[in-house]
DNA sequence: CTAGTCAAGAGTAATTTAGTCGGAGATAGA
DNA sequence: TCTATCTCCGACTAAATTACTCTTGACTAG
């Protein structure tokens, strides 16, 4: 189906926090760990921590001070992660179909006759721009972004 | 991760050939059976079936003379059936998240404090409209259809 | 030195998806 | 009437993915 993995869900939500947690512009981000975003939000520590691990691995976040009282920190401004970034960092190239972009290493036989293949991969495309769409900034806003998709058909008037 | 199911996949697929099949407005329309989808396109013969008796439910499709010679037909023109209306019957209703639409039966615990919640309803809708943009009929053509994703920002200038 | 923290990988459990099987009903054509 | 061919349905098994756990190690503030 098209659904968020759970692990997903958890690196937004750790992200929402992290990036509220440290406030405006504020200079001295504050440091926050594993546990406690793990308690406010009642996932399993553990598995939150290898989330953070992922997204600390991809840059997404920073790991500061090893040891007691380190944590994480945003690892660029809010607006700068993308919630396509955070799932592909989670997930792996994200791909609607089998055969992901133009590239060989797709499972699909078919393929090259697949007449459906084209299409989808529009509206792969314009999934990820979508998801490319909206930053943890704007996740931050009470009033969460307004985003307006539209859809044109070939024959479309717009030239 | 944000992937179509293979019966999603097959089901779209054997749409676009049922559809090819009975030609552009002929009116005695070819009634194209189960085995000869799945030869053409090498999926399992009865899973594919599964797959458009689901579909022939939501009268997505329809099954004529039930015996030998029998077989579906399009149940409307391919203009009117969406790629959301195929992954929804095949797969039920799509929420990227738990917590899909505004009603109960969603399982998040959270839910009302989520900061995270909004925004990603906001996606869902997007996305949804844009499976709702494209319809069997697009994929008919050679050239697909034309996908504009346009992303604003709350403060975004389009006033 | 030690308690608290990140890092990494292997391992297990749960859930979802993919595919199979067997039986029932319908009907075109011999 | 009989039979081969087809849709229909539900239960079943198998495979793959996702969710979660455990163990071990390394680092460092106090
Ligand atoms: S069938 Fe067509 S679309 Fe689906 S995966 Fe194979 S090639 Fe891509
Ligand atoms: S966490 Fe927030 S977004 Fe994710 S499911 Fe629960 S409520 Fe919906």
């Amino acid at each position: 189906m098209l659904k968020f993995s759970k692990k997903a869900d958890y690196a937004l939500l750790a992200l929402q926090y992290i990036a509220s947690a440290q406030g405006g512009g504020a200079l001295p981000p504050r440091v926050v760990n594993t546990k406690e975003i793990a308690e406010e939000h009642f996932m399993p520590v553990e598995l939150l921590a290898k989330v953070l691990q992922t997204l600390a691995r991809h840059q997404i976040i920073e790991s500061h001070h090893n040891g007691p009282k380190g944590g994480y920190v945003l690892g660029r401004e809010p607006k700068d992660i993308t919630i396509a970034q955070v799932l592909e960092a989670i997930e792996g190239p994200l791909g609607i179909t089998d055969c992901y972009h133009e590239k060989e290493e797709s499972s699909c036989d078919q393929m090259d006759r697949c007449n459906i293949r084209t299409p989808l991969l529009k509206i792969q495309e314009s999934i990820y721009t979508l998801l490319n769409g909206m930053s943890i900034e704007d996740m931050l806003r009470d009033e969460s972004p307004l985003i307006i998709v539209e859809s044109l058909k070939p024959q479309g008037v717009h030239s």
